[in-house]
RNA sequence: GGGCAAUUAGCUCAGUUGGAUAGAGUGUUGGCCUCCGAAGCCAAAGGCCGCAGGUUCGAAUCCUGCAUUGCCCGCCA
């Protein structure tokens, strides 16, 4: 494998902290201070462009330790701060705000970098290689995956390509949760419509099975494809031992179904791992005698708890019922454990919000076994409410009344689908209007960005046809480029990779879309006011460079979203 | 009863480590195509950042209490 080198140098901001940091520490020589906490430096982009580029608030933090005026401090470190050359202008303001512009020389330099990094641009190596394995959807194979699924596949997909884009190395998986009672109950309600099919069965299908008509299509399946084979004990209600058949016909071809599903929104994963051969193998006993090992486990009332309070969960947590059976917590367990040792220094697992008492316990598993618990975490993915057209959608799965993501994908598309349940932190609830998400003409937001992307296209098949070329002479890299909302562009691109490393260490996607937003809607302001293509041969170069630039950064904000970047709409 | 989270414009939501006059979309009202794509742009109106205290140069942001809402509290998975 080939080794992704990073390609952007230094952003902007960490430029000017860097004079920053050696005015204050010339300032501090000068007046007898020894060492002082650089890393506390802030540097900000003020709100209010009249202040400047970057801004400052390093005077009032060492006002206190120094014991004396901000602005006096500041006065002085804009006297070392004059020195740089890239600074075009520092000034103190308020009460004791530095505020420093830089030059156009230093701006234009900055989008020439950012446009050799090319389609590589704000790549990262803030994982420095670092493993990580993204666990998400794992939905029981019971049944087919409907949008609350769909939500939680692109949160987990996109993290991935974002950890990925960050220098992680990342993989995706696919927990298959196949075994325990629900899956018996799967089996038992495939045999009932077997039954049924033969006019064996009479009636509403019984209090507690799966009621989806997805069975009786199975069960269509079933007796076409095999069901002259069927002996009486597979058929037997009065004793399981032929139920395995229907339960591994049904999650079978279930979870094929869920691979369509997710393969059609774009969603894909390296490892689909067993529930199952977590007990058949031994590791859940293996993981329990680790704890036992480590003294956190005890008995009482005839089962075996696992200490979770000491590490921080409100109770302990039985792993072993007074009946022998391990529970779901014990396979979790193990299964954590088993990543672990797959070589993996940081898991991630998105879940359904619901589960949010869940994470203390397995945390302090973690914890137990020898493991950082800043090593493991979860996210957790709210619910999703259908409406259409403003009206509620009724859910319901255990009645079978559910849209799937596989309908909600046909109806809406990959690109809106996937965009809609992005716009939103993933722990903040989420309404997903089909209506809305199906417009291709006004409201939809998805096409903002696209539509951004599509015209700086059409903007370039124009200027090949009337022969105006991008500016690539590099002593006149885009020297027009000086108006406000020419250098407003660069900075938001140059603030990508800001953007970018905030994303992946607080593991929050829709600061994404709405740097996508923002980026867009500046660029359709900036078509708007300024012609990209004049009569004057070094304004058009120059702009062209600019608007290609922007293009680029939208597409990478594309592709990171697993959306496409359309050329023409 | 205990725990976790939330509360910002009519509605849906952003708001990096505490910073200067609080942001977007949508909705409402009014403008902009003889001009590179109007799936776009511009402007106006709209706020006790749930309430009350505290911390400090400075709070939507941190702390405490209260109110309201959602979720969780099984030897289920």
């Amino acid at each position: 494998m080939f080794r992704v080198r990073v390609r952007d140098r230094l952003s902007m901001k960490k430029k000017v902290i860097k004079y920053v940091e050696k005015a204050v520490a010339a300032v501090a020589a000068a007046r007898g201070f020894a060492d002082v906490e650089l890393s506390e430096i802030g540097i900000e982009l003020p709100r209010e462009k009249a202040f400047g580029d970057f801004s400052s608030n390093i005077a009032m933090q060492l006002a206190g330790r120094w014991k004396d005026n901000p602005r006096k401090i500041g006065a002085a470190l804009k006297d070392e701060l004059d020195k740089e050359t890239d600074l075009a202008e520092v000034t103190i303001a308020g009460p004791g705000f530095i505020n420093m512009r830089l030059t156009f020389p230093c701006w234009h330099q900055r989008l020439q970098e950012i446009i050799e990094s090319g389609a590589d641009f704000a790549q990262l190596d803030y994982g420095q290689g670092r493993r990580v394995l993204v666990e998400f959807v794992s939905a029981n194979p019971t049944g087919p995956l409907h949008i609350g699924h769909g939500r939680g596949a692109a949160v987990g997909d996109v993290l991935a390509r974002l950890l990925t884009w960050a220098g992680f190395s990342v993989d995706r998986e696919y927990y298959v949760n196949d075994a325990g009672n629900q899956m018996m109950v799967l089996g038992r309600s495939l045999r009932w419509r077997y039954l049924e099919l033969q006019g064996q069965r009479q009636g509403e299908i019984p209090e507690g099975y799966y009621q989806g008509g997805y069975l009786l299509d199975l069960a269509k399946e079933l007796l076409a494809d095999q069901g002259a084979e069927l002996t009486a004990a597979n058929v037997d209600e009065e004793d399981d031992a032929g139920l395995e058949f229907f339960t591994k016909f049904a999650a079978d071809a279930i979870l094929a179904g869920i691979r369509d599903d997710l393969d059609l929104f774009g969603v894909g994963f390296e490892h689909w791992t067993s529930e199952k051969k977590f007990f058949t193998s031994g590791l859940v006993d293996d993981a329990l005698a680790d704890l036992k090992k480590k003294e956190v486990l005890y008995e009482e009332e005839g089962a075996t708890w696992f200490a979770s309070s000491r590490f921080g969960d409100e109770k302990d947590r039985v792993v072993v019922r007074a009946n022998g059976v391990k529970t779901y917590f014990a396979s979790d367990i193990a299964y954590h454990r088993e990543k672990y040792e797959r070589g993996y220094d940081l898991l991630i697992d998105v879940w359904g919000a619901d589960h949010h008492g869940y994470v203390p316990r397995l945390k302090a598993a973690i914890e137990a076994l020898g493991h950082e618990p800043e090593s493991f975490a979860a996210i957790l993915v709210q619910l999703v409410s259908l409406s259409r057209g403003g009206t509620p959608v009724a859910m319901s799965t255990r009645a079978g009344q559910f849209i799937t993501l596989e309908e909600v994908v046909r109806e809406v598309g990959k690109d809106a689908a996937r965009y809609f349940f992005l716009t939103r932190r993933s722990d903040s609830q989420l309404d997903f209007d089909l209506e809305l998400a199906k417009s291709k003409n006004n409201d939809n937001p998805v096409y903002y960005a696209q539509y951004a992307h599509a015209r700086i296209c059409s903007i370039f098949r124009r200027a090949e046809e009337e022969g105006v070329k991008p500016n690539c002479d590099r002593a006149s890299f885009a020297a027009s480029l000086t108006l406000p909302e020419e250098l407003d562009l660069i900075k938001k691109l140059d603030n990508f990779t800001a953007l970018l490393e905030s994303a992946a260490r607080t593991l929050e996607l829709h600061r994404i879309t709405y740097y996508l937003d923002e980026l867009a809607a500046q660029l359709h302001s900036y078509y708007n006011r300024n012609k990209v293509i004049t009569e004057d041969l070094q304004v058009s170069g120059d702009r062209l460079l600019l608007v290609g630039a922007i293009r680029q950064v939208i597409k990478i904000c594309l592709t990171l979203l697993g959306v496409s970047a359309p050329e023409k709409m």
